[in-house]
DNA sequence: TATCTTATTGTCTCAATGACCACAAGCCAA
DNA sequence: TTGGCTTGTGGTCATTGAGACAATAAGATA
């Protein structure tokens, strides 16, 4: 049955919330990492008998007195753990008929983190939570399919049209790294020597004249991304592609 | 006082709501309009004393019976008798003081349409409709001019990237009025053969066998937009830029 | 030294772009 | 009727960038 408590859509009819929360309207988060070079996406599992087994996004009900983004924050924090990341409203979704029985409008948020970078603690309502490959996902409830579906989407024309992959990486990275985040993110083959010439070209990383250490064959060259460079650039028209 | 029967924002407090709306939930449609390659914005001026003389966007409050695009379209039809037309949702905006004495989280949706070709009839709850010029907005109630700024910043970067231009002319057109259009939006001058290769290359248009009419030299055929085309392309992967 | 792995550079082909030319089609005025 | 005007449509050509792939360089290790 229903769980006052709760943050997680774990409630069946009617719904019965606490005072200080906005009926009618949730938070759901799409924080998608990457895990040695696979991408997946921060799930947690349902204590409730009623989707026992089925997992989720972390989500649920925005207070009265917090800002979206807080409540996006607050509610990721609280059922998994993770803090310290940035997130970005998505989409709302609020189909009439995607939540049972009542009529629910929920507000997409995501991120794009390192996933090794961040420790998992499920709370309190969450049976479980993990990293679930976006190549197989469990059973999800209501239409958090449909989101993920949409996220992914989002995220793949993001990460070809805003330098956002830089984040996963350690300030010093080699192109090969670079090149492996992009082939993880976008599912896909590129060419080596291709890769480096484009991204060289579009003049956004700075050489750190310095060598990767311990590697068992010749060291690469070491970068770092240019967050100023890219500013100057945007202003003058240039726009990010690969 | 509030006003049971308007859609639009117009009550003070407390919020006094048919029952058949979801409370704290509103939307709110920014309909751009180029008239004679001026970007104007479709606003409607508010009844109620509280707001007197300040103008809004075209909104108001979702039915728990209706998908949030179709009481989208329902508002702005009721308020300005704006109908035919594409609405893209834009962003939600949710801050907790942007709604006096009650929270309320709206969700924005975006067009872009050519002013002209629509005929602007106030409803019951608007006393005045109108097309308002980007660069000389009037006052706004709450925080509509945030919500346009946000718009208007989105609307640059979509123009370049979605074909939303194509909603600007009539069903038929020719390529020329395309790249008239383009170079009014862009601020620039393109080459005619180059430009129409790129467009006929895309697969977006369908000739329609039909030639111009009444025009003082040889006609130049018409095109519509195929949207199941693009609809169809984009999911492979294809991306419009110009 | 031979060999392995990865880094980096070079080269070739092809597609797309942009600048510009040429002709076609239709109207109009002499 | 004819030549001139405007706009539509097709073509050429040089340049650029992407992609495929070969070749060489730099370490590390056995």
């Amino acid at each position: 049955m229903s769980n006052i408590t709760t943050p997680t859509h774990s409630h069946v009819e009617p719904l019965n919330l606490p005072q200080d929360v906005i009926k009618a309207l949730s938070i759901d988060n799409l924080v998608f990492g990457l895990d040695n070079d696979e991408l997946k996406i921060l799930l947690v599992k349902q204590t409730d008998p009623m989707h026992q087994g089925k997992w989720a996004l972390p989500g649920g009900w925005i207070r009265y007195d917090e800002n979206l983004r807080d409540a996006a924050y607050r509610l990721l924090e609280e059922l998994t753990g993770v803090k310290q990341l940035y997130l970005e409203q998505l989409k709302t979704f609020g189909r009439v008929d995607r939540f049972p029985t009542e009529r629910v409008v929920t507000i997409a948020y995501y991120a794009l983190v390192s996933a090794e970078h961040y420790s998992l603690v499920a709370g309190q309502s969450a049976a479980d939570v993990s990293w679930q490959s976006i190549n197989a996902l469990p059973e999800l409830i209501y239409d958090h399919a449909e989101i993920i579906a949409h996220g992914m989407k989002f995220l793949r024309h993001q990460v070809c049209h805003q330098p956002i992959g830089f984040n996963l990486l350690p300030e010093k990275f080699t192109l090969l790294q670079l090149q492996a985040l992009y082939e993880a993110i976008l599912d896909t083959k590129l060419d080596k020597p291709n890769f480096r010439r484009k991204i060289m070209k579009m003049n956004l990383l700075t050489p750190c004249n310095e060598k990767q250490q311990g590697v068992p064959h010749r060291a690469a060259n070491l970068y770092r991304f240019d967050s100023d460079a890219y500013e100057h650039l945007t202003e003058s028209g240039f726009s990010f592609e690969i």
